[in-house]
DNA sequence: GTTAGCACTCTTGTTAGGCGAGTGCTAAGC
DNA sequence: GCTTAGCACTCGCCTAACAAGAGTGCTAAC
């Protein structure tokens, strides 16, 4: 590396060729050779030449030999020039964007059904597996709570947020109660936790917050409270989507059980593969083969983008394939696909 | 067939070969030949006596011939043969028992995760791949409507079953409305649905009956029923969870890609899969191979029982696997978890 | 600096031969 | 007449050998 062909760089034809190399491979998942790239794309420039120059990108680190006389395949850094610099924008045709559209505005109250809508358009569109997040809930805020009468001795608790996700349990209580006592209740913690977010509250010492009222009141809290923090705990659970998990079958990269097995195992740790996505940066990222930090990715590429709620709360579209992907179009598609998302629910559910 | 060997008919001595070639073949997936069943089971028999039998064997249906050359392989029928009256009853370890007991009455408050946790335990202890529903609510029967304020514009409504299953949607509504209006249509429409299952009251000409009103009232109504009605409909949507779908890379069987590339998309069809599920029968059901009327199952077997909430809703719970399968084994699992569920459910939600 | 030519390498596909497991048949034994 | 030993035969599978094809790397000429 140090000593590498002193003053050897990545000259204009370097870079023509590069991109070349790429775009084939990512077509046609062969190497690609020397005689094709000349034959294939008119650069006016023999085999012999290409070859020289493909020899010195190869000391570069952007090319390597799967064999001695295979054609050249690109490495992980090649792709990462290819991404950042090489690689045209991909304009979507209109027809898709209307169907995009069309699939992600439409009844958006079911802000769950959307994103599972949302995952598997992506993967029908891309022909590889995506994925999709529910937004963290952490911070969002409370908005009221209501405990309801159902069965002389059931309740049901009604929790709303801000950005309208709504959760209820039913709970079996010991004490009798009246609907006053519950309306009573569910006006007072209204008060105490309205706008504060539900991170906050499970943090706060609640029980004691309701020890100093009137004796039954107290009793009933007791029943309730601990209910109301669990269903609270499990409003911040993070849903996992993920569509088109058999598309890998049709991808070479992925042509025996062996490497199917390890992909399709690798997304089956959903708590993983949730957590790796939790911890990547908001707005269009891609990782590609050893820049993912999970050891099983070091052959996949990792695409992912977030939308918003409400202009605040994120979630994340993507999807995962083989470093050999057509990141232009890929990454147009999601890009377009979390505006809508983002613009679908501006003032509205989570 | 006609012709078949005038007056062969299962002795005990066939049955008792059958029963060890099928066992043996489930135990090791290998064809087994004359020699190994002599030598494996002490059953004072040569081969040459054997290799006679299986020949017989084979001409009643019974036995099959990957080659010339090769060991005997159970039929569909042979499995029947099995199942029906040649398998012992298993008996499940104390621990298992324990295991199973433990993690399906805990926290059974919320159905799909109990659900969840049986169909993941199952394909743990199976290795197969395992799958749930959740019951049918066309038989629910409603219990309360209630139409809670959120907003200035927005209100929820509340719908909940007798078996304890709830669902509620968030609503934007153009008239202004006042509480009183909302919880006076509450309870006119619980005092008019209570009791009813939801089947019936999709049915029913709901607009037409609460026309009738006063006015303000009416147009109240008009908003929010369609809603209303769109939630009831989604209550009877039926989840379906499966879990271990990697557990077929294990089996030999699914050992080409092309195998469990059927296998993998035949289940990702979750519409045409739940209603396979949902037409079975009640009870312990096993269909094997040929027996199961969807062409791609041809060469699967499917086993599943029935559990019930509140004694009435019925939902399922099964294994999907190779025709080659501890029959014995999963039937006792299965019938073991659905027993629990019952119970765990006797009384309470859905 | 570029290119033609050529030897060399490495994969893939095909073919042939040997091995092992198992059957089916025949003839001998009980 | 049922049971068994013996033996020829059939396949699938593994390995080695070989040819074809694609591509490189190097050298020498342009």
């Amino acid at each position: 590396m140090f000593f590498a062909g002193g003053g050897m760089e990545l000259t204009e034809r370097k870079l023509k060729i590069l991109q070349a190399i790429v775009s084939d491979f990512i077509a046609s998942a062969e190497p690609v050779g020397s005689r094709t790239l000349s034959r294939r794309y008119g650069m006016g420039i023999s085999p012999a030449t290409i070859r020289n120059e493909m020899s010195d990108l190869e000391e570069l680190g952007y090319l390597t030999h799967p064999h001695t006389s295979a054609g050249r395949v690109p490495s992980d850094r090649a792709y990462r020039l290819y991404v950042d610099s090489l690689m045209d924008r991909f304009e979507l045709p209109d027809d898709e964007k209307a169907r995009i559209s069309e699939q992600l505005t439409r009844d958006v109250t079911e802000l769950d059904k959307t994103i599972m809508r949302a995952a598997g358009l992506l993967s029908e569109i891309t022909r590889l597996t995506s994925f999709a997040i529910t937004p963290k809930q952490g911070e969002n805020r409370l908005r009221y709570i209501n405990i309801l009468p159902a069965d002389p001795d059931t309740v049901v608790i009604m929790i709303a947020a801000e950005s309208g996700k709504i959760k209820n349990t039913v709970l079996k209580i010991k004490v009798p109660y009246t609907d006053e006592a519950l309306s009573l209740l569910s006006k007072s913690m209204t008060y105490s936790y309205r706008g504060k977010t539900i991170s906050d509250i499970l943090t706060m010492d609640i029980i004691r917050n309701f020890e100093t009222d009137i004796e039954a009141m107290s009793r009933l809290a007791a029943n309730i409270i601990p209910n109301f923090m669990a269903t609270l705990e499990s409003m911040l659970d993070i849903d996992l989507y993920m569509d088109g998990l058999t598309n890998i079958f049709s991808i070479p990269e992925y042509n025996s059980l062996e490497k199917a097995k390890m992909f399709l195992e690798m997304l089956n740790r959903k708590d993983s593969f949730t957590d790796v996505l939790v911890n990547r940066d908001e707005g269009v990222i891609i990782t590609i083969g050893n820049e993912n930090k999970d050891d099983m990715m070091h052959d996949c590429s990792l695409i992912t983008a977030t939308y918003h709620i409400d202009g605040k709360l994120v979630g994340k579209l993507g999807v995962i394939g083989p470093t050999r992907m057509n990141y232009d179009k890929v990454t147009s598609v999601i890009e377009y696909m979390t505006e809508n998302l983002s613009s679908a629910f501006e003032f509205s559910p989570g």
